[in-house]
DNA sequence: TCCCGCCCCTGACATTTGTCATACGAGCCG
DNA sequence: CGGCTCGTATGACAAATGTCAGGGGCGGGA
């Protein structure tokens, strides 16, 4: 038998980490070299162990799994990156995968279907949920402009037209175009549903 | 030694309730009994099984926690329910307390702590994690009236006016009256951010 | 080269909001 | 009973927003 795979595992939730920890040391050939709960510490634990596999959760305080991924692939090339999700939206997937992740896949999945799915990754291939890939590919691309998106994007958390204009450095009544371009485009009511739905759709 | 607490574990993500049942099994005195993915599942095995305690994940499909927590006081009022949250909301709390709930704790205990906890509310006291309660403490009591929390709500999701004066059978004007006074007592820019605030806070 | 799409802007308009004053009935407390 | 708050409603006005119709400038592809 081959030497073991080395993993580092980073999750903000003690007690999902401990578990799954305990739970992939039942797999002979698997073994946890580090841990973490923070992405900056995911970073530092990958550089200190040097492991074979990260295990990402997407959502983590600091940097999230994708960042972390982009930082790995350029200081780790070697080390291959799998996300793991709660709730898994599209658009993330979208985002991990131009950062260099080999697997992405909610936490839907058993202990065992996880375990197959990181020798996968070891091994060179990639893995994808099937049901979040399709749901990515449903999503399709992006209709928006770089600055409509960035203009949605502002306008998400509620902010009025001259605070977005302002964060922007724009006139407001281009703003407002913008928005309304966004907002046709995306078939939605109003600036606020179109936020939600290109979040939702990843394509912010 | 007295017999074993019989557990019920709910959570969707397969992956930690696998984690979990395996992390608690180690426990001498602890026994999980039955699993579930969904609230309405959560409480098909509670009624089926009768555990001693329900541990409850807030976010599930078909039925968050609190739900199921309601239901199952008044089916099986000797079975105590623990609530699990990923990235506890102080309002959920509230909630959650208000339905029977007697322990509400977030993700990031370790399995250790966790089983200490299930002994407690076992033993038929309650806890709460300190942090999130000085998080629902500081949020205070809604300044908010039935209507002015209700139109809020139905404000959240970026309706116009109209279409929440329909859906709550009022007159426009109405309507935006109570927007008025919701957001000024919320101190928020525009109703947007003020329905934000007030799910943060769980006052809707 | 010319055209087209994107970026940026302006101005004008209709519609939707936020805000205020005001009104009336119901229920509650002193 | 008399005030109080709450729910409900109007009407009016100001501000924000959504929608159109333009018009430059710039870069990339036919």
């Amino acid at each position: 038998m081959s030497a073991p795979v080395r993993l580092l595992l980073a999750d903000d939730e003690h007690l999902i980490r401990g578990a799954l920890a305990a739970l992939l040391a039942l797999e002979e050939d698997l073994v946890v070299v580090a841990e973490a709960a923070t992405g900056p510490e995911a970073l530092a634990m990958a550089r200190a162990h040097r492991p074979d596999v990260a295990v990402l959760d997407l959502q983590m305080p600091g940097a999230d799994g994708v960042k972390v991924a982009t930082a790995l692939r350029s200081e780790l090339p070697e080390c291959r990156v799998l996300v793991v999700t709660s709730h898994g939206q599209p658009g993330h997937l979208k985002r991990a995968l131009a950062a260099g992740v080999r697997g992405f896949v909610p936490k839907t999945v058993s202990a065992r279907r996880l375990a197959e799915i990181i020798r996968t990754v070891h091994a060179g291939n990639r893995y994808v949920d099937p049901e979040l890939a399709a749901d990515a590919i449903s999503a399709g691309d992006s209709p928006l402009t770089a600055r409509e998106a960035e203009v949605l994007d502002l306008a998400s958390d509620g902010a009025p037209v001259t605070e977005i204009a302002e964060r922007a450095g724009l006139s407001p009544g281009t703003v407002r175009n913008y928005l309304s371009s966004a907002v046709s485009k995306l078939g939605a009511e109003n600036r606020h549903t179109a936020a939600r739905t290109a979040r939702e759709r990843g394509w912010v």
